[in-house]
DNA sequence: CATGAATGAGCCTTCATTCAT
DNA sequence: AATGAATGAAGGCTCATTCAT
C-alpha cells in the first residue's frame, strides 16, 4: 500500500509549481526522511533538497522544522484513519476484519516507526506537538467507540478501548522495530494474539 | 584595598572522591538531567557542572554524551528490578503483589518519563543503544518467566508475556505523561485494570 | 461543488498604470518602509507588496536595494529645498523667516528621521551613496550662499556656513530622535537657540 | 595615540588565557572591524577568527552580535573619555587646551567614524542601544558641566552645552569622513572655527 | 585527576535577487 | 509589464568534544 504523501517523491524534479504542489512535496520529503533519520538527524535544508528545491523555500511554507513535522504527521495520522475505515467498510467475517486491522496496523508501524519515535520525543519535549497529538488520541478514541457502535458490538468503557489502543500500538512498535527477533519471539504468534484481542473487541 | 597577586592566593576547590564517586555523580546528575529535558535537551556541559565538576571530567569517565546515557539506563533498569523482586518477596495474596507491581510501574515511569522517552528515541537512532536495550529486554523477559515458575502460577508463551509487558509499559507511560486526562479517563479505573491483568498472569 | 479546473478561472488583478507612476509608487513604498524600519530592517520583497506590487517589479524599475533608496533618498531632498526656498519665498521679518526654517527642518527630521538614518550608515558602506550624497550636499551649500546673496545678508566664508548647517542637521536629528526628553533639555529653548542662529545667519 | 583595546591585535595569537584577556581580544577585533566594515559587514565569526580564536569562543563571553558592539562603544566612549580629562589636566592657556581638545576630537572621529557611524544605526534600530547611547550622552553633558565648574568659566545652559556637542560631533564626522574636501572647504579653517568655539566655552 | 578555555562542524534561518510563466 | 515561486549564499548561533595547563 502507498499514501498520498508518499509517491510525490517519485515524480521528476518541478520547476515552478503551485505552492500546494510545493508544500506537499516537502512533507513528503519531511516523512521520508524524519522517518529514516529521526527528527533531531534531519535539517530543514536536507528536507527542501530531498524535495527537490533549494534551501529557501522551505521556509516559504513553514514557520520551523516542528512546524513541518506535524504537517507530515497529520498526513499520516489521516492516512491511517482512511485505511482503518476502508478495511471495516470492506465488510466480511468478524475475525477476517480483525485480521485485517493487525495487518493495516503492524503495515503502519513498520512504515513508519521513524515518525513514530520521533513523535513520541517531541510529545515530550514540545507543548505545540504534545497539544496536537493528544487532540488526535481523543479522536482516535472517539472512533473506535462510533465504529463499535456502528458494527453493532458491545458497549466497553473508554479506559479498555485506551487500554487495547496502548496495547496494538506499543506491539505494533515491537514488531516494526524488529523486537520480537532479538527476543525470540515468533512474529506469527504475536500477530495471532494480537487478532484474537481485536477480534473479541468487536464482538 | 585589594592587590592583583591576591588571586593566586585562591584556592582550587579540592575535588575529593574516589574515580567511582565521580562516575556515580556523573550518572546520577545524567539521569536527573535526562529525564528533565530530554537527551537532545541536555548540554554534556551541564552534566558535569550539575554534577559539580568541571566540563573534562566527563569525558574522563564516558566515551561520549551517548554512554552516559547508557550508563544512566543501566542504573534506573536495575533498581526498576530490584524494586520487582522485592515487592515478590514481600508475598501476601496475589492480587495484593498485583497491587503493589502496578504501583511500582506507574511509580517508575512516572518518575523516569524523561529518560524513558530519550530512551525509545535513541533505541531508534543509535545501534548500540538499541543493542544494549535489547539486551536488558531480555532480560527482563526471562525474569518475568523466572518469577511465574517460583511463584507456581500456570506456564503461559513468552509470546504472551511479552504483550503483556508491552500493555503495561505503554499504560504506565499513557499515566506518567498525563495523557489520560487530556483523554479523559479515569485513572482509577486504568489502574484497577491493570492490576487484573497483573494478577490473572500471577495465577 | 468545486471543480479542480475552477482556479484557471480566477482573474489576474489588472495592474494599471504608467510605468512611471508604478516606479513612484515603489519609491513612495520604499521611503515608507525604509524610515520606518531602517535599510537593514526592510526586505525588498515588502517594498514591492506595501506598493501594491508583486516582488518581480521591484527589480524592472531598480537594479537594487541600494537603488531604491537612492531614489527615495532623492525624491526627499528635492521636497526639502522646495520647502526651504517656499518659506523664503514667503517674505516676512528676518527672524519670522528663521522661525519658520527651523520649524521645517524640525519638521522634516522628524518625518524623515528613518530615512537619515539609513542614510548615515549607507553613505559609509557604500561608495555609490557616498558619491551622490556629497553632491547633494554641496549644491546645499551652494543653495545657502545664493539665497544669502538674494536676501543680501553679508557675506560669510563657505565653512562657517558648513558649521551652521552641521548644527542646524545634527540638533534636529536629536529633537527628531527624542534625545531632549532622555537628556533632560528644554524643546523650546533649543529651538529657540537654533532660531537665534538662523536669524543671525540671515543677517 | 593607541588607545587600549587597538594594541592587542598586534600580539601573537593566544593558545589558552584568561577570559578577560579573550574578552579584551574580542571587543578590540570587534572594534577593528566594526569600524573597517560596519555593524553589519561584520559577522561574528569574522571576530573570533580576527581576534585569533575560532567561532564558538564568540558566544562564551557574549550574548550576540549587539551585546560586543556596546561593550565595544563602551570602551571606546571611556577612553575619549579619559583623553579629555588628560587633555584638560596638562592645563595651559584657554586657547592652547581648546585646541588640544578639538584636536583630540578630531582624532577619534577619523580612528572610529566607521563605529561612530554604525552607532547611529543601532541607536534608530535597537532599542538596548539606544538605552546605553542615552545614558552616555547624558554622563557627558554632566561631565561638560562638571569641567567647566572646575575650570572656572561662566555658567551656562544645559541646553546650550548639549548644541555645542552636536556641533562639535557632527563636524567631527564630517573632517573624518572626508566631507570637507568633496565640499571644497578648508580644513584649517574648520578647525580654527572649532577651536575658537570651544574656547568660548571654556570662557 | 581535574580544570575550563577553546575548537569547529553544522544547523536553522533570512533575504536580495532571478526567471519561468 | 507583471507575477510570485524559486534560488542559494551567507549569517547567527549551538554544542559535543578536545587539550593545554
Amino acid at each position: 500500500m502507498t499514501y498520498s504523501f508518499e509517491k510525490e517523491l517519485s515524480v521528476p524534479r518541478p520547476r515552478r509549481g503551485s505552492p500546494t504542489q510545493t508544500r506537499e512535496r516537502l512533507i513528503a520529503a519531511a516523512a521520508q526522511l524524519f522517518n529514516r533519520r529521526g527528527y533531531h538527524g534531519t535539517d530543514s535544508n536536507q528536507i527542501a533538497r530531498e524535495a527537490g528545491y533549494s534551501t529557501g523555500v522551505f521556509y516559504k511554507h513553514f514557520a520551523d522544522k516542528r512546524d513541518i513535522f506535524l504537517a507530515a504527521y497529520e498526513t499520516w495520522v489521516v492516512s491511517e484513519w482512511k485505511g482503518v475505515e476502508e478495511e471495516l467498510s470492506l465488510g466480511g467475517p468478524r475475525r477476517e476484519i480483525a485480521r485485517r486491522l493487525v495487518a493495516l496496523t503492524v503495515d503502519f508501524h513498520t512504515r513508519w516507526k521513524g515518525l513514530r519515535t520521533s513523535l513520541i520525543e517531541l510529545v515530550f519535549a514540545d507543548v505545540k506537538v504534545r497539544r496536537f497529538y493528544r487532540s488526535q488520541r481523543k479522536r482516535q478514541l472517539d472512533l473506535m467507540a462510533r465504529i463499535r457502535g456502528k458494527i453493532g458490538a458491545r458497549h466497553r468503557r473508554r479506559e479498555d478501548d485506551a487500554i487495547h489502543l496502548f496495547t496494538m500500538e506499543r506491539t505494533g512498535d515491537a514488531i516494526a522495530q524488529g523486537e520480537l527477533r532479538d527476543l525470540g519471539l515468533d512474529r506469527e504468534v504475536m500477530i495471532k494474539a494480537l487478532v484474537d484481542k481485536v477480534a473479541e473487541l468487536l464482538a
